[in-house]
DNA sequence: AAACCCGTCAACCGCGTACCA
DNA sequence: ATGGTACGCGGTTGACGGGTT
């Protein structure tokens, strides 16, 4: 956030390398401007002192990523908090104190620097006066309830949509994954948000990587909470798993999807090959494309590229599913960093506290307290502090979803059963940002039929109605 | 009209942490 | 293990504009 030079770009040993050049310092120009936008556009975020290096612009790298951070990163929300922000934001300085980047993670397009000010102007003098923090509710309550967490807040708030989607027939199975971009992500400031290409990813971490997109299908929001989109996952589950064994999505989908005009092509998975299979469609404003990609000891795993051209793509309403998969992909193609963490939350079976396993990177089961046993997964303090707090957002989560099913601690508390006696593991993997993949295993999509295999710890299991099978 | 006050916001400062050689 | 580099965070400052005196 607000972070700069001092000349010598000073602060935690943060140096600058070359300083013959006299840093400015004071307000940017637009030449400036122009500049920084230029070189970021070029060369992607990152390696900020190569901006003053490289390119002679009388700035030190703290000082370029910071205006390059509150001003033109991509996506960036200007002008005045809405009602519904302004709620958030107190809700989560109730929840994280000053910790304003936690709160901007959590509010797509805003930076911390506007929360802080936002704070420091607005409510803390009306909290210094004793006035109600809520500028439109004077009798809106200053703390938050037990039962209503910031997070349930921004959940509920931001996946309505998703929730209208989710019913009680299916259990699921979380997974996120970390991709590191195989090059440098670059971004132009300059484009809609809406302007999706295309990406091409790669993540040599993981064992079941390949060179596509990951792609992920996510819930309705505003704009991208996670920098890592949704995706599903099938398993191979034994060496005789054979492509025809059930594995229907995204094929099998009613006719009330929102997906349902994206696969109006059936596609029989006998025609597919093993590796890196590819079939596309394209319907009307989209070019997409669906990857199966498979090898006899890797899981396969299902890809699906979308690019689109028209933005009114997104706000149809029978799209609105798509659209956010869309703006999710886009977020990561805007991602400011490349993921350099994978720490993964796992089900923990035995207990109701789902969250707080973890998962190697080859697929291992990992305990939690085995961080220093996997220095390349080590976390950072930071992401485990996260960790701790996306444990109860997504425990929050979970708890918002089976709300509409027919008996949450029910499910809960078999599900854990169920998870424990099947299945090893599913993941949560939590980075600086979450998401969660949904492996074919469970659905949360009714629209999403997943014929499984069986007999296998990391294959699908059938679960058609929770109420009465969980 | 000038001086002053105050709110807002961009930018700076100092520090901590991650990463790497 | 250590030191250097890069980056990010929270606190703070100062410029600026609008309103008031």
């Amino acid at each position: 956030m607000e972070d700069g030079g001092n000349g010598g770009d000073k602060g935690g040993g943060g140096g600058a390398t070359t300083i013959d050049v006299a840093l400015k310092k004071g307000p940017w120009t637009t030449t400036e401007d122009a500049i920084l936008i230029d070189y970021v556009t070029k060369h992607g975020e990152g390696n900020w002192n190569a901006v003053q290096r490289n390119i002679g612009l009388a700035r030190c790298g703290k000082s370029c990523r910071l205006r390059w951070a509150n001003h033109f990163r991509p996506n960036l929300k200007k002008g005045a908090f809405s009602s519904e922000e302004e709620k958030l934001i107190i809700d989560f300085h109730a929840q994280f104190g000053n910790k304003w980047a936690r709160m901007a993670a959590l509010l797509p397009g805003r930076t911390d620097n506007e929360i802080k000010n936002y704070w420091n102007t607005r409510v803390k003098p009306r909290q210094r006066q004793g006035l109600p923090l809520y500028s439109d509710d004077p009798n809106r309550p200053t703390t938050t309830t037990a039962t209503t967490t910031p997070a349930a807040a921004a959940v509920t708030h931001l996946g309505s949509n998703f929730m209208h989607n989710v019913q009680t027939t299916n259990k699921f199975e979380f997974i996120q994954q970390s991709y590191l971009p195989s090059s440098p992500q670059h971004h132009s400031p300059l484009a809609s948000p809406l302007q999706y290409s295309a990406l091409t990813l790669s993540s040599p971490l993981s064992s079941y990587a390949t060179s596509s997109s990951p792609l992920s299908f996510t819930f309705q929001r505003p704009a991208p909470l996670l920098y890592n989109p949704l995706s599903f996952k099938r398993y191979r589950s034994t060496p005789n798993f054979n492509l025809d064994d059930g594995f229907e999505f995204p094929n099998h989908l009613n006719s009330s999807s929102s997906f349902s005009h994206l696969f109006q092509s059936p596609t029989s998975l006998d025609d597919l090959e093993r590796n890196e299979l590819s079939f596309e469609f394209s319907p009307s404003n989209v070019q997409s494309k669906m990857q199966f990609f498979s090898n006899q000891m890797e899981p396969l795993e299902v890809k699906y590229d979308a690019e689109y051209n028209d933005p009114s793509f997104l706000t149809m309403n029978n799209n609105r599913f798509v659209g956010d998969f869309l703006f999710e992909t886009q977020a990561l193609d805007s991602s400011p960093q490349i993921l350099k963490k994978r720490n993964y939350l796992g089900l923990n079976e035995g207990n109701n506290d789902v969250f707080d396993s973890y998962q190697n990177i080859d697929g291992s089961p990992l305990s939690s307290l085995d961080w220093s046993s996997t220095p390349g997964l080590r976390p950072k303090e930071e992401a485990n502090d996260l960790n701790k707090s996306l444990n109860n957002d997504l425990s929050t989560l979970l708890n918002v979803m089976p709300s509409t099913m027919h008996d949450q601690q029910d499910w809960q508390q078999n599900c854990a059963t169920e998870v424990s006696n099947k299945v090893q593991s599913s993941y949560v993997i939590i980075d600086d940002n979450f998401g969660l993949d949904m492996k074919s295993k469970t659905s949360l999509f009714p629209f999403i039929s997943v014929a499984t295999n069986h007999n296998d710890n990391r294959g699908s299991y059938p679960c058609d109605n929770l109420s009465t099978q969980c």
